[in-house]
DNA sequence: ATGTAAAATAAACTTACTTCA
DNA sequence: TATGAAGTAAGTTTATTTTAC
């Protein structure tokens, strides 16, 4: 049994699952492969989940079970490096927000972060506005005066923390705001990996250092496969009950063919067989095993049948066929 | 209602690895 | 081919919050 997870990027899809459903863009779902297959290598750190980097070793999966797939919510695309970036309605998550010159796109929001070198800016994020990180949010994240809560507090204090940090006092780690953090949370579920531009856009969107918008999705994409994981044993867990109830439905099953077979004296003549069906074509290939008393030798031979396994005992005129056709 | 220890959560860090120029 | 920078996953640490008592 083999276990595949996608945490949201269907941009690389499992190779042995063909069938993957197709998700429109707006879709938010997980995406989960089970099937059974042998890999011809694994990687001595085989990282759950992680198959961004095993596309060969996927194409080596040698699996004649159709695989199951599920499907999650939220799916969440992840744009990896040097992909073009996928329609969002994000426009600090769009490179048009930084690049093209004369493009308005982003202008509106008030920050360029063309105008930002990479060390401005990642400087610049946490020192632009020392001690208020209130009124710098260009959205007005939620610190306003009179009515902060809690959260919109320690977020004042995350900001006044990060500059005691850079002024070489002792850091204290401080929670996001809610606010920040519902920004950052809808960001995810446009991209659950950034690119530096919208790592910088986003950071001083929300007034944080860009390490810090880094860690949160490093933090929040580590969170996500967590809970997949936790699902995905829920799952196998369900799948492995219906399998053992199977497996005890069809031992009784044998066991009742045994004691038909016994009642009746004909069976004794027939050789052991063993049914196994192509799942593709349906068909069903018998391979009969008979034993010589004379040689003690055992041969085998496989038939094809075209239909499915009867589960009734032949006539007697079949009987006598077989008999004459082994 | 209040205090406190344990558990849970989340921010930040470290390390190992891959990719790419 | 070797190398270093950049990025990520996985694991860990630690500050803070929540919960149970």
């Amino acid at each position: 049994m083999e276990l595949a997870l996608s945490l949201g990027d269907t941009s690389k899809p499992f190779k042995f699952l063909d069938k993957t459903p197709k998700l429109s863009s707006k879709d938010l779902g997980f995406c989960m492969g089970l099937g059974s297959g042998v890999t011809a290598s694994t990687r001595s750190h085989d990282k759950l989940g992680s198959h961004e980097n095993n596309h060969q070793e996927d194409d080596r999966r040698v699996s004649s079970d159709p695989p199951l797939q599920l499907v999650l919510l939220p799916f969440s695309p992840v744009p990896r490096r040097h992909q073009p970036p996928s329609k969002t309605r994000f426009p600090w998550l769009t490179d048009n927000l930084v690049s093209e010159p004369g493009s308005t796109e982003g202008s509106g929001r008030g920050f360029d972060v063309n105008r930002l070198s990479m060390d401005d800016a990642d400087e610049g994020a946490a020192l632009s506005s020392p001690n208020s990180a209130a009124s710098s949010f260009q959205m007005d994240f939620g610190i306003r005066s009179g009515r902060g809560n809690k959260r919109d507090l320690e977020a004042i204090e995350a900001s006044r923390a990060s500059d005691d940090e850079e002024n070489g006092l002792t850091r204290k780690k401080l929670r996001l705001s809610k606010d920040q953090s519902a920004f950052l949370e809808e960001s995810f579920k446009e991209h659950s990996t950034l690119n530096p531009k919208q790592k910088l856009a986003l950071a001083k969107q929300l007034n944080l250092r860009p390490r810090q918008v880094e860690v949160w999705f490093q933090n929040r994409r580590a969170r996500t496969k967590l809970k997949q994981t936790e699902v995905d044993c829920e799952y196998l867990k369900r799948c492995c009950e219906t399998l053992t109830k199977e497996n005890r439905r069809l031992q009784k099953e044998l066991q009742d063919l045994r004691a038909l077979k016994t009642s009746q004296p004909f069976y004794m003549q027939l050789p052991a067989t063993t049914l196994t069906m192509c799942p593709s074509c349906e068909r069903v290939a018998t391979t009969t095993t008979t034993t010589n008393p004379s040689t003690s030798t055992t041969t085998s031979k496989t038939v094809s049948l075209p239909a499915k396994p009867r589960l009734f005992p032949m006539s007697h005129g079949q009987v006598q066929a077989h008999q004459a056709a082994s």
